[in-house]
DNA sequence: TCTGGGGTCCTAGGACCC
DNA sequence: TCTGGGGTCCTAGGACCC
């Protein structure tokens, strides 16, 4: 999917078609989940801090993301994929391999060819458009390595075929960094190496690589320079670790505050744990400093657990080892060696759960209610700022749906548009409006009257009218 | 106003075992 | 009574990806 969180937003909130987006952490810490491509012209991209968004793209709008949507968008879109083939692997919410000749038939001999396998791109992408309102780009050929190079060639909205036999070729010239798996630290040694392209990696010889960048990560690229990945497409895999960790808007130095924060972040990631029916045996604790120097403490159990109150022991102990007095950033609980079941206590367990609770067996000290909000960081003035983030939807008892354009100084700055709505206007109230409730997200195919298969297309962005949608700077 | 959050895989050293 | 050669598990860190 092309710019998937913030085509999202644009598709969801009218008036923001054809402007920039930029959709990422708000915070003083936040960095860019996915600016629009409005947004990238401006030099704003994935990972970039937030400040710096600020700066190169001011009157970009700067959007809260919305997890929950764009799974439900991610859905729909993988659904479109299994009708493709039952062989889908998802990498992320927006982009998965399929595997088209698992699929069965397709063309005479059941055998795909460049002309076939296009045509099925194309009903695709037509298909993802219809049901969605967004665009995607396909990259079709014959293993997941040449295919991902070819959608990322494609995009935005585009589709890319790389015939048998042409691979090299066209791999020749192409940057290293252009392999999936090179990062900026691979292409440095190669570098220093004086191997820049593609080309010059297959060239280079094996033997050079591995010397370079040990076997694994040699050989693997000695064989992709060369056009080669037989690596099979698998549809379901096991999490292997499940972890949580929040940065804090200010460094924490304060003891007992970094022990609040460690049980805290031991119970939400317990009920992730808990949520995937797993248990797991190895506890990490994550602790990034001031400096933001990493570094990370771990113990293995004797075996698997999924109580909250052992992971959250064994964190507390782990972080009691860490120097933490010139301030900490980040903190983060993990569990890894993950097993499908409980092996102690599967009886207090079903009881729990059969009480509907998601707490732990009885043990001595009783959980602390779990705060239901947010992460506590350290902000001030938290409450009705918490409640208006830009980008979450709305509704006001006279003037209907909407989302918030942004906050502060006791006011919230509403837009009355939903997707599907011509772009709306803004109006602005009292933080503490009664007559403002914050709502649940509409999906961009809901839009109120109109067929979905239809409807995206209609709205052309350069007649919304109004001015740029800043957000009042919180 | 410098740097999120959730993952995967690999390497390397030491403990431990046969 | 101057030193083997595996194998596995655990811990820590780092590169990379979206």
């Amino acid at each position: 999917m092309d710019a998937f969180y913030a085509a999202v937003e644009q598709a969801a909130k009218p008036s923001l078609r054809g402007k920039p987006v930029i959709v990422g952490g708000l915070g003083p810490r936040g960095v860019v989940a996915t600016a629009s491509y409005e947004a990238r012209v401006f030099g704003v991209h994935s990972a970039m801090p937030m400040a710096q968004a600020r700066r190169l793209c001011p009157n970009a709008a700067y959007l809260t993301p919305r997890f929950g949507l764009y799974r439900r968008v991610s859905e729909v879109v993988m659904r479109l994929l299994r009708e493709l083939s039952p062989l889908v692997e998802p990498l992320s919410l927006d982009e998965a391999f399929v595997d088209l000749q698992a699929g069965g038939a397709e063309g005479d001999m059941g055998r795909w060819s460049a002309g076939t396998a296009r045509e099925a791109g194309e009903r695709l992408r037509r298909d993802i458009r219809a049901a969605t309102g967004l665009s995607g780009s396909v990259g079709l050929a014959g293993s997941k390595m040449l295919a991902k190079i070819a959608s990322e060639q494609a995009k935005p909205d585009g589709l890319l075929v790389i015939p048998p036999g042409t691979e090299r070729a066209l791999l020749a010239p192409m940057p290293v960094r252009t392999l999936p798996g090179v990062g900026p630290a691979t292409a440095q040694a190669l570098r220093r190496a004086g191997i820049a392209t593609v080309g010059e990696t297959a060239e280079a010889g094996e033997a050079e690589l591995v010397r370079l960048l040990g076997r694994a990560h040699g050989g693997a690229l000695y064989a992709m320079a060369r056009g080669i990945d037989d690596r099979p497409v698998v549809a379901e895999r096991d999490a292997k670790s499940v972890s949580v960790e929040d940065t804090f808007d200010t460094d924490l130095t304060d003891r007992a505050r970094i022990r609040a924060e460690v049980a805290r972040l031991a119970d939400r990631c317990v009920a992730r744990l808990r949520a995937a029916g797993r248990s797991g045996r190895t506890v990490v604790v994550k602790v990034r400093s001031y400096d933001f120097s990493t570094l990370t403490r771990s113990e293995t159990l004797r075996g698997p657990t999924d109580d909250p109150a052992v992971v959250r022991e064994a964190a507390a102990r782990l972080v009691e080892g860490v120097d933490t007095t010139a301030g900490v950033r980040l903190l983060g609980v993990g569990v890894s060696g993950l097993a499908d079941f409980t092996q102690e206590d599967l009886f207090a367990q079903t009881g729990a759960r059969a009480a509907g609770s998601s707490g732990t067996v009885r043990p001595p000290s009783p959980d602390p209610p779990m705060a239901a909000d947010g992460p506590g960081r350290g902000g001030r003035g938290a409450e009705a700022v918490r409640r208006w983030l830009p980008g979450l939807d709305v509704r006001h008892a006279r003037y209907g749906p909407g989302w918030v354009q942004g906050s502060g100084l006791g006011r919230v700055t509403v837009r009355f548009e939903r997707p599907g709505s011509p772009p709306g206007r803004v109006r602005t109230f009292v933080v503490d409006d009664p007559e403002l409730e914050s709502s649940e997200p509409l999906p961009p195919w809901d839009g109120q009257d109109s067929e979905p298969a239809t409807r995206p297309n209609v709205m052309s962005s350069s007649e919304a009218g109004g001015p740029a949608p800043g957000t009042p700077s919180p």
